[in-house]
DNA sequence: TTAGGTGCAAAACCTTTGCCATCCC
DNA sequence: GGGATGGCAAAGGTTTTGCACCTAA
């Protein structure tokens, strides 16, 4: 069922240049880097390898948001609830901790005018799902 | 300098369906439903029009804006700070509260797997930064 | 009157995919 | 050997933009 993964050279090259670095490159900065030493790789190789590694786990993919943009008329700061399986968005209750942008303000030195706070899992609906292609989406089976 | 913005039927319908709904629309569904009142409204409209009432402060958008995935190898849980100016993103040392997805489960009787937190603000280059065409950006002038 | 907005369509942009050759296991 | 991966290029989906016309202030 479940893929072999091989081992390749372009995976390898890209997971290292990842672990050697804290400055989150885009796709594009990896595939800059990877071409040093494997000049006529494809971006398309970086993208696929990228995924491969996020399945497996050894990278994240940083965003608060799918594909594309959501937009939202509450402007008051609020948290929200990200459903992994169905995509939707929800609105969350929880109270807003004012202190702990002064808190990170304080140790980095950086002026912070906000955050976000992104929970994902499944909502009640997709819980009840029992779609075997959901699940299999879910599970990264895909 | 500053901009004057018009209020527009397309702007002004833009802001109520979007004030009508906790949905979190995307663009094209956005579109999709202004098309009911006016029907030949184009989508680059309702993509400036966005862009407009963000400018103002009228509407949230829940994403990395026209911006690209980033990766990181760092996969143990942690926090991020995106700096609003220059756009680069910081790990943060700062440490991460277990209990609250407990918590956020407890309340909405969803599934919480993780939860993503990331503030914004302006790092200390960017602080130092007196390019005015970097303060315009900043400050929204465009 | 006139700067700003609209509609339309094309372009730009990032990411994915199809195809076939190549490489590991 | 045979399935997984790579390289290349084309397609895909979202967002932006150029331009001529229109409209709110």
């Amino acid at each position: 069922m479940s893929t072999v993964h091989r081992n390749t050279k372009q995976k390898e090259a890209i997971l290292r240049i990842l672990k050697g670095t804290t400055s989150h490159p885009t796709a594009d900065c990896i595939y800059e880097q990877v071409r040093r030493e494997i000049p006529n790789i494809s971006l398309g190789t970086v993208y696929r390898n990228l995924r491969l590694l996020k399945q497996e786990g050894n990278i994240l993919e940083l965003s608060l948001a799918g594909s594309f943009s959501r937009f939202d008329a509450n402007t008051k700061n609020h948290y929200h609830f990200r459903c992994e399986l169905c995509g939707r968005i929800f609105d969350l209750d929880e109270p807003v901790d004012k202190e702990i942008d002064k808190r990170v303000a304080r140790k980095t030195g950086f002026t912070v005018t906000q955050h976000r706070l992104e929970f994902r899992g499944l909502c009640i609906d997709c819980q009840r799902s029992d779609s075997p292609e959901s699940l299999k989406k879910y599970l990264g089976l895909t």
